[in-house]
DNA sequence: TAAGATTGAATCGTCAATCTTA
DNA sequence: TAAGATTGACGATTCAATCTTA
């Protein structure tokens, strides 16, 4: 009788599928409240703030589509998407890019950055009730140290 | 001059908007990383490895709808959906509950059962992968314990 | 040919209403 | 009246195809 070769070399131990386990668990069950939260509030999803805050950051000369989607990281036609929907809104404006024919910017419009800022509040007090009433500053610094790790580049 | 009244006495500290938008973000890899394998070796998406790995769990007896909702934290017309398709796909079976004329029984079938085995090694490999090659076995474990301190009840 | 961006059609998720039984 | 569960209608996401310009 011979053994059956090993071909999961790689097989996670039981912590690290704990590990993930908790981090799906922990994200999932934070953005559910803080998607609450603007709801009740009667603010639109946290991906509107998330762009809003981009192109805010960005200034009069707006981004990209495409470096939006990198900095969001989702899809060229989601972003699309929520592109058409913020917009429709009156929350930012597309206009044709002068460099690149094929492209545009997206800038945020004085509504987007008072929507932005009337956001903030409620999301802010809904990251303090599901993170920082939960760790001391010690722990939180531990926990980005050890997040930073996932995030890509592999060697950061 | 007087200053203004700070109203959001539990504004975030800085630390701690970091922690949140890691975690997020390094879920938010994972997960479409795992999607992605999923996808590729042409598997159903992760919540149905995880709803068939409770249901598997479950035995014989199998869940009630209500109790799946509370373990993957889905609303219950969100999980209705959900069991509808891997039902019409033949990995799960609906019986009527015999204590409870209102609800039902769910139960894995063989090839429910075989499916999820099936699934596994890629799901495995994926997690190796995004945690555990980024991860020494004590930074695992030092990330479990402060992301259960994230997760309900807030005295855990 | 490839990159930036969008869109039609299909799938999936969500809201509100509904049905059945406790 | 409330709990377990489902469903019609509608909104959001995804896939694949398309359009325009580099």
């Amino acid at each position: 009788m011979f053994k059956l070769c090993r071909r999961m070399s790689t097989e996670p131990s039981p912590i690290v599928v704990r590990a993930w386990a908790r981090l799906a668990r922990a994200q999932q069950t934070g953005l559910s409240q803080i998607e609450a939260s603007l709801k009740q509030a009667g603010f639109p999803p946290l991906a509107w703030y998330d762009a809003l805050l981009e192109l805010d950051r960005a200034g009069e000369a707006g981004l990209r589509p495409y470096e939006l989607e990198r900095e969001m990281l989702l899809p060229q036609y989601s972003l699309s998407r929520l592109l058409d929907r913020i917009e429709a809104a009156g929350h930012i404006a597309r206009h044709p890019c002068t460099e690149d024919g094929r492209g545009h910017r997206v800038t945020i419009t004085p509504a987007g950055q008072e929507l932005r800022r009337r956001m903030w509040p409620v999301y802010a007090a809904a990251i303090q009730t599901r993170i920082g009433m939960r760790l001391s500053q010690q722990e939180a610094t531990i926990l980005v140290d050890l997040l930073g790790k996932l995030i890509n580049p592999p060697t950061s």
